[in-house]
DNA sequence: GATCATAGTCGTCTTCCTGACGATAAACAC
DNA sequence: GTGTTTATCGTCAGGAAGACGACTATGATC
């Protein structure tokens, strides 16, 4: 692949991902903790270069499966395996972003369920899961008053942009189930509006809706009490990926 | 700046525009004729290389002003001057999408009122606003009998997905009104959503719709007749740039 | 085992919004 | 004036959502 370094800038091109999940009724994201300069010792989001014969999607999805060990599935596949939701979220480019040199990052967004445990390769403590209201808080105190130290380079603009991504796109797309686990309850899909949201939701008008809309849940036929209380069925993410009338977020 | 060009694989990044107008009751996109190859003699969406030291959203606008004279105002600002609205889209990094050498492309959306005639460094006849389902209708015949070549690149894509982008937005956003000149009368408007939509919008429901939205339409005092029939109100758009509840796009 | 707490599920009522569509108003062409 | 065109107001029925009452089926507690 010849080409004339004169002709034209040369950039660096790098993936970022914004991996959300929830997690004890919060919204969490996956950070790694920088192992060199710049930045280092700070939190920053997963990411690394894209290859020469990769696509950008797929170099997210490796980067996703580095990260987490989850495989990607697109926007437009249906939620089958346990994988995780893979999407381009916004490409970041200031000439100042990265002081080493020119660097590009196409941002991408990922849903993934609680389950999985971060491992960013091995080493349990340069990865975990942190709140993003925890990771966004600009210079205040996490909740074991250490002092929280904003993350690296321009990454909180976009867990911002990834976590405002999530938020909407959960209104009017059945998004909110790449969340949960495969089978789940009417409850804990409310759990994850809730979460994301940050409100609470009227727990009759959110089943009235979500059992209402065609395609969105299908019933399993089994039931659970993981919950607590009476026995909830079980439901799996129907064919519908879009839902017309949107769930609405609630105003204030 | 120095960089390793050994540590990653050098790209080319370029910035893509979807320029979108409304033009005689139809959706329009502004393309560019290749002069050199690949695709040369190809009609292209307008773009260029993104410079050392400039961010993406400063290319995508110099480009913007470069082909069409217009200034360009971001998603958060208001509609003051006579500029057109842009917003990043997204990127478009194929290993092959560029015979050539790695280009990764950050497509960005512009959507301008009908005003400018084209222009493509002085020479009209390499610049064209064209209908959107005629630059994206593959190896089919154009108005005039000529058989019409797909958008060089992966540019049909491009423009497909920046026309869903528009389509969708106008839907829960006031961004109808980056389409039309500073003041404007309702049935303007809606022959707007009209033309982006394809579709035929009940006149009595929609002015009530807009009109009825807080923040959408601040009425001028004048009135025009420029499209015959009784003379209407001239509005100019009202700061609010998030419609709740949306406005709702008939099915079929 | 009765009671309580918890969560799930079904209904009702009111309010708001939309789609369908009738009716009137104000310009222009002839 | 008559007809045509576009703008604007009004009415009505149907659907969806918010507020909230009521009942159900578990596990936990006394």
């Amino acid at each position: 692949m010849p080409y004339d370094p004169s002709a034209f800038p040369p950039f660096a091109v790098t993936v970022d991902l914004v991996v959300l999940t929830v997690r004890r009724h919060a919204l969490c994201a996956l950070a790694v903790r920088r192992g060199e300069p710049p930045f280092q010792g700070r939190w920053a989001l997963p990411g690394g270069f894209v290859r020469d014969d990769e696509d950008l999607s797929q170099a997210a999805a490796r980067e996703l499966a580095e990260e987490t060990g989850l495989r990607a599935h697109g926007p437009a596949a249906p939620d089958q395996d346990n994988g995780a939701h893979l999407e381009q979220l916004a490409t970041y480019g200031d000439p100042k972003r990265d002081p080493r040199m020119r660097v590009v990052s196409v941002a991408h967004l990922a849903l993934a369920p609680d389950l999985p445990a971060p491992r960013a390769g091995g080493d349990a403590s340069n990865a975990r899961w942190a709140p993003v209201e925890e990771l966004l808080q600009q210079g205040g105190y996490g909740r074991d008053g250490e002092p929280v130290a904003p993350l690296a380079f321009d990454h909180a603009q976009i867990l911002a942009d990834g976590v405002e991504r999530a938020r909407s796109k959960i209104e009017y797309s059945s998004l909110a189930t790449a969340f949960c686990p495969t089978e789940f309850t009417v409850g804990e899909l409310r759990r994850v509006y809730e979460a994301v949201w940050g409100v609470a939701l009227d727990p009759r008008n959110f089943h009235r809706k979500v059992t209402g809309t065609p395609g969105f849940l299908v019933p399993t036929g089994g039931t659970t009490t993981r919950q607590g209380g009476r026995p909830a069925q079980l439901f799996r993410a129907g064919g519908a990926t879009l839902l017309n009338p949107p769930m609405l977020r609630p105003e204030v």
